[in-house]
RNA sequence: GGCGGGGUAGCAAAGUGGUAAUGCACUGGUCUGCAAAACCGGUAUGCGCGGGUUCAAUUCCCGCCCCCGCCUCCA
């Protein structure tokens, strides 16, 4: 079953089926690692994880790019306030945001590249393009892109000249006298000449010491390990414009290629029903959810629980939600039995959900059709292959989702006294002496523990 | 102003030219000493507002209102 998924730059749902015939190639727009990364850029992120998975579920292989931005105003700024070198001081985010991928049950990228790796392939791609007329040094030791060589400039944000130039204005008249020297407004940095701010950070170059700006990065890389021509260019709507235009730019005017055949955008979180920010208060990192108690797997539930084209609201009762659908889909599993573990291969009675998933990604519609499929399937009532088949494919749908169930709450987890508390409340039900058994349990619930009784047993668990 | 994404039950969120999935919450029943848990059910005459097309519109068309994002920092 291929995966259709709408297409920013067409404007329509296309099927992906990969240009090489094999593999399907994409890339996506990393974070810059100056700081923990927050839900809204996991949106992202997690969004595109289940884009992977679904492909790969459905039996095409991926080649997976996803850089790192370890260069730019902001991580020499804060490295320089940390007193860090910037190298050091990138790792130390790359090392947290990558522990957070982990948790939230990410597939690692299969390459992903740094920008300060990978300089020479910047600075090649920058001489192609001045050699090419796309691009110009100027006097103080920048190199700009020249937006009026490239016609096609403004196709994927539909943008039009007079917004471009609008835009341009304004950004000049906020930022330094550095832009003085472009030939027009809407020329973006593809080279920025060592300025004393940068400190040790800086590169050397034929047009003199530097670094390279920042649009310029995803091109060279991607270049380098997807090629001139590749499937698909993902990112957050943000980046639309003006990363992915002066992507798009960069990329045609250095090579012969047609660059993304397909880009995929990730519509923002929203907190609270508005936009996050640190001065709302409403900036959440993974971290600060965990301190609240809140699983990694809760998160990303929530994450993908909205379409991916259309705003999410995140609220704390999204993630109660979250935990009790998890818990759902854990019991449903468990009543089919683990007996057969066998390594699922298509989605079974889950057909509806897999094929709703491959429509645009419709994370919200597989997971209605999962519960659809899980509230008329009686456990019960199946055969041993029923079942099987069952478990099986549901396995199939979590692997797509990247959904890890929660687990069985241990018993070797009740510490002894309450466990002997549970106990007592147990012999006194058993003796019919109902003001003791009372008394018992709301011992028990008072010290955060809730007793479940079945017919001739009963469990101590959490709550 | 331009471009783009939204407005569906208490909350969240799919979907369709023929009368609204699903999760949470709420609620009835079974079970229970009573609960909890579990299991079986129920809950939008309604899909931002006003027109239009149609046998039939939440779904198509026109106009309008509101929310969010982008318009050279931004997932």
């Amino acid at each position: 079953m291929a995966l259709t998924l709408h297409d920013t730059l067409t404007r329509e749902p296309r099927a992906l089926t990969p240009i090489d015939g094999k593999t399907l190639r994409f890339y996506c727009c990393g974070p810059t690692v100056y700081g923990p990364a927050h839900i809204g850029n996991f949106r992202t992120f997690v969004a595109q994880d289940v884009f992977r998975r679904t492909l790969e579920m459905g039996g095409l292989p991926t080649l997976h790019v996803r850089n790192l931005t370890d260069v730019d105003d902001k991580t020499i700024r804060d490295s320089q306030k940390a007193g860090q070198t910037l190298t050091e001081f990138t790792r130390y985010w790359t090392e947290k945001f990558h522990a957070d991928c982990t948790a939230l049950n990410l597939l690692p990228p299969h390459v992903e590249p740094s920008a300060v790796t990978h300089i020479p392939h910047q600075v090649r791609m920058i001489e192609t393009l001045i050699q090419r007329g796309h691009a110009y040094a100027t006097g103080d030791g920048s190199v700009y892109f020249k937006v009026a060589s490239f016609a096609d400039y403004g196709r994927l944000s539909h943008l039009e000249d007079r917004e471009l130039r609008l835009g341009a204005t304004v950004a000049s008249n906020a930022t330094d006298s550095d832009e003085y020297s472009k030939d027009s407004l809407a020329d973006f940095a593809l080279w920025k000449a060592r300025k004393p701010e940068d400190g040790e950070n800086f590169w050397p170059s034929p047009w003199g010491e530097g670094r390279p700006g920042w649009h310029l990065e995803c091109s060279a890389m991607a270049l380098e390990y997807l090629g001139e021509d590749f499937d698909v260019h993902s990112g957050g709507v943000d980046l639309i414009f003006p990363h992915h235009e002066n992507e798009i730019a960069q990329s045609c005017c250095a090579t012969h290629g047609k660059f993304a055949h397909h880009w995929f955008h990730v519509t923002h979180l929203m907190v609270d029903g508005g936009k996050m920010s640190k001065s709302l208060g409403n900036l959440y990192t993974l971290e600060d959810l965990q301190k609240r108690g809140y699983s990694p797997a809760e998160v990303r539930y929530v994450l993908i629980s909205g379409y991916y084209s259309a705003p999410l609201n995140f609220t704390f009762h999204s993630l109660d939600a979250a935990r009790q659908a998890l818990q759902k889909l854990a019991k449903f599993a468990k009543q089919l039995g683990e007996t057969a573990k066998n390594e699922s291969l298509h989605a079974g009675p889950f057909h509806e959900a897999w094929y709703t998933l491959n429509s645009d990604l419709n994370v919200p519609g597989a997971l209605g059709a999962m519960f659809g499929t899980i509230n008329k399937t009686k456990p019960a009532t199946l055969s041993v292959e029923e079942a099987r088949q069952a478990w099986s494919g549901l396995q199939f749908m979590l692997k797509a989702l990247g959904l890890n169930l929660p687990a069985e709450a241990e018993e070797a987890e009740v510490p002894a006294e309450i466990a002997a508390l549970a106990e007592t409340r147990w012999q006194a039900k058993l003796a019919k002496d109902w003001p003791a058994a009372d008394v018992a349990r709301k011992e028990l619930e008072a010290a955060g523990w809730v007793i479940k009784d079945s017919k001739d047993s009963y469990q101590v668990v959490k709550k």
